[in-house]
DNA sequence: CTCCTATCCTGCGAGC
DNA sequence: TGCTCGCAGGATAGGA
């Protein structure tokens, strides 16, 4: 579900309204997500003030004056924010934090494959670089991707190479890059890989204009949904005309990659 | 190593 | 209407 775009914005609500309160309670309604919720989450943040909301990758970093909480939305994973205590709880609420001046924020995931961890030196050792920042280059890219017989799609998916695309956003920028998703990785070219960098800039940098991509399970900390996913060009469009071929017979067709759904035009895209 | 598949879990829509 | 099947934005263990 969330990718970097929807993390990014939720990380901006999070940010918004945490920053400056203080942990009241932590109330951990269902410890066993993907992994299980370290118990001492309740003991050792009542009384640290939030500092900061961060990102690295798909994972939100909450900053205390303390240590910091690393939660991964997974799938489904949704946090809501709000100014009183929860009236009630809702199905899939697995994380209540009540703050000291009345506030709280709740995490809810029907799937549960998010994360509530406490952040340590381990948690991004094998992540690749954030595709927005300085390394991330053509010349990064070219390099990750030589000698690679695996699809190009599954790599740039992969978060050693690089982190945050998922497989909306590789669709996407796989797209306005021409490149077929079925490509060996190590068969791009330099001038592809340029375009592909700057291809997977541009959609990530719009998605988060936009507020991340609503499908169904994703919102924002409001509760509003995103814009994005009405600027989707391939993604979830098999069989529907090609938006970047002159030609109305050009569709886009859906193969599995790496056992995901992957949208494409054969005609534009090579 | 690298590549690919199955798997974790729940909900929902399509098709019968 | 109600059932079954397949699939869903992620990440990882394990087999080939």
């Amino acid at each position: 579900m969330p990718e970097l775009p929807e993390v990014e914005t939720v990380r901006k609500g999070l940010h918004t309204a945490l920053v400056g309160r203080v942990f009241k309670s932590i109330h951990l309604l269902r410890p066993d997500l993907r992994t299980a919720m370290p118990n001492d989450l309740s003991e050792k943040l009542p009384g640290r003030r939030v500092v900061a909301v961060e990102r690295r990758a798909k994972y939100l970093v909450i900053r205390t004056d303390g240590p910091a909480v690393v939660s991964h939305l997974g799938m489904t994973g949704r946090w809501t924010t709000s100014p009183s205590v929860p009236s009630a709880r809702a199905t899939h609420d697995h994380v209540v934090w009540l703050f000291a001046d009345g506030s709280s924020a709740v995490f809810n995931d029907p799937r549960r494959f998010g994360i509530l961890e406490w952040l340590t030196e381990h948690t991004f050792a094998a992540l690749g670089p954030e595709p927005l920042g300085a390394d991330f280059t053509a010349e990064y890219l070219t390099q990750a991707l030589r000698g690679r017989s695996a699809k190009v799609k599954a790599l740039i998916m992969d978060q050693r190479v690089v982190v945050g695309v998922g497989n909306i956003y590789a669709a996407e920028a796989l797209h306005r890059a021409r490149i077929s998703p079925r490509r060996a990785a190590g068969r791009i070219s330099r001038a592809e890989a340029t375009r592909l960098v700057e291809t997977i800039r541009q959609v990530l940098g719009e998605a988060i204009e936009q507020g991340g991509s609503s499908i169904s399970d994703y919102r924002q900390v409001s509760g509003d949904r995103g814009g994005f996913q009405d600027r989707f060009l391939v993604y979830d469009r098999e069989g529907q005309p090609c938006p970047s071929c002159p030609d109305p017979k050009a569709t886009i067709k859906n193969v599995v990659i790496a056992g995901r759904s992957s949208f494409y035009c054969a005609k534009c895209q090579r």
